[in-house]
DNA sequence: TATGAATGAGAATTCATTCAT
DNA sequence: AATGAATGAATTCTCATTCAT
């Protein structure tokens, strides 16, 4: 049974990961059920042996992206290093992912026009939301953390901060996608300097 | 003969607003030919007397929101005004059109998207790519007279700096679309002053 | 009113001729209707004016060519020539029309086919019938009249041979249409001699 | 494998039957998808699964039938008979299928008219060439061999008279379709013996 | 559990025809 | 009489999904 369940778990994962490659390369619409099918070695049939639907399967994927990039920003947050320094590394981790990852990245693209005129768009709209929200608090905890600490300028509104950290993040994945000369971790260095520099009491 | 020209450029920009308002209501892939012609109360095949398919038409509803957008951001920019005043001013406009033109600017998620998997795909992606170009111009020009004229830092990037001020903006947009609670006008204001507290000279 | 008459008249047969020769050029399937008007020089609902279809439009086409075809095939029918002379004649002009006017000559495997499948095929169907009756009248007098005056013997059957004499210069032009190197006027000789003067040997 | 390709190759000709009658009932341009495939008993789609489009299907009908024919004339090609009475029995035996399969025959019409404005002209083309060129070697090797064996007059051009009897057989076909009274039969055995023993009393 | 042949709902698109000017 | 912008009927083809094996 729990042979079963993994071997089931494991093919559902791998149907997840042809997913992925498949959406990443053609995008949602021009990609056919069989060719994720075929990428992942297993007839068009199984896929709905694991998936109700092909949204469903997208909406899989977006999950364990989401959950991909998550793990790997919360890696590197760390509670006993001055707040300055954990928010520079957070972006650098962020613009590295977006660089390195970019065809992956690109996918956001999708997910969010998918929370509009997708079957699903209740879902992916819950996901996204959520997914906001989470960045929001972590960042503003790191700004919170700062201000307690004394690092940072006591005076800003950590939560409007965050939002706009966090829309400067997603922003700039647009527009490395959009354009592959745009440095996207000279970006978030420079905007770590600037910011900081505007934020931190030390400075003044 | 140009009495016939404006006629049909008069019908073809009615055919692209109410494409707009569909595909902003519905998104792309959910809206028929047939709503947009029906929204604009004309028959199904005179879409196609205008445009060469549905796409063509949709490219063209890209075109003019982004014109519109540009137009409305150009008219705020002033040569005149402390490029710190300039640069809030833009960034408050541009929360202020996130906000009140929410179906339209969730028009952008689908621009993106289209820029994966559409039979457009280039010309979407050509049509992005130059805009944020503009944008980062644009912006880095303000940046540049602010250090020019003394306000600014002259030691950072403003290129750089450009490019996360494009991102924040954007992603902005993106973050009320999924939350309505999220204050933009607040957000871009905060970060309008975080931003310029680390930017300029005489406030170190 | 004669003069307007006249004027009808004359752009009609203008639009025969433009038809005819998109017609030949494209086919009926392909062609369109304002292919044909701007061929003519005159607005798509021109067409309309003389002829209530396309298909209308193309039967006047199928009338105006099968009369062409046949004055000129009856112009080198003599009575005063001996028959054999006459029937190499016949041969031999059909053999030239279907070299020299190829693509007009084609259109008959078109108007063959709308005897199937098209609105109008009762009224290609008789037109058709009717031109192969008059086709073999036309030959059957010409061998009845080579037996009477003794040319031709006089034991065979014209009707029947007059049904494969037709057959005969009608199947050159589907041949000479498929294959340009076929030398339809040289084929119609041999045809000619060697129907006239029998293939067998010890039939002499 | 060898059991799955039989059972495609099956379903292939079982469509390739259906639209055979369809089309030869309908012609092409009435006949809709749909018709051939409830005629085969299968959903719409399963054409889809054998044949690419519409005019691909009609294409395979048409190599079906140019094979079936060409396989029930070689059949009565004997070389070991008088020249002259394999040439009666070509003669009478394709006048048998015209008029026994009239239907069928008709789809020749319909091939012709393929051959211009269809988006398969060029196969059309190409197929009706190579067929009219293995008629006429066909015809021609027994006219040669009737010229050999002292059968037949040396003097005639064997090439230039098969083009000709190629071209009697098919517009006999066409004649036919037009006028049920048009005894095939019988004007192809006249034409066999008029022919085989020449129409001329002089030259006799 | 895995498969892929079969299905048919659904949409884009074409173009003959109409009719107001 | 002449026009061509507007129309919508009609049809092909796609592809997610089902289900018998």
């Amino acid at each position: 049974m729990s042979q079963a369940t993994l071997e089931h778990t494991g093919k559902r994962q791998i149907l997840v990961n042809a997913a992925a490659e498949v959406f990443a390369r053609q995008g949602f619409a021009k990609t056919r059920v069989s060719d994720i099918s075929q990428h992942a070695g297993v007839g068009k049939g199984t896929v709905y042996e694991y998936f109700s639907s092909k949204e469903e399967l997208f909406f899989a994927v977006f999950e364990w992206i989401k959950n991909e990039i998550r793990s790997r920003v919360e890696a590197v947050v760390n509670d006993h290093t001055p707040a300055r320094d954990v928010l520079t590394t957070v972006f650098r981790t962020t613009a590295e992912i977006i660089t390195e990852h970019r065809e992956i990245f690109s996918m956001n693209l999708e997910f969010w026009a998918a929370s509009r005129g997708s079957a699903f768009e209740d879902r992916f709209s819950a996901g996204c939301q959520s997914m906001y929200h989470e960045y929001r608090e972590l960042t503003a905890e790191i700004v919170r953390r700062g201000q307690r600490e004394g690092e940072f300028r006591p005076d800003l509104d950590a939560d409007r901060i965050s939002v706009v950290i966090v829309s400067a993040l997603d922003g700039l994945g647009v527009q490395c996608w959009f354009d592959e000369t745009v440095d996207a971790v000279g970006a978030a260095g420079a905007f770590a300097e600037a910011l900081c520099g505007g934020l931190c009491v030390e400075e003044r």
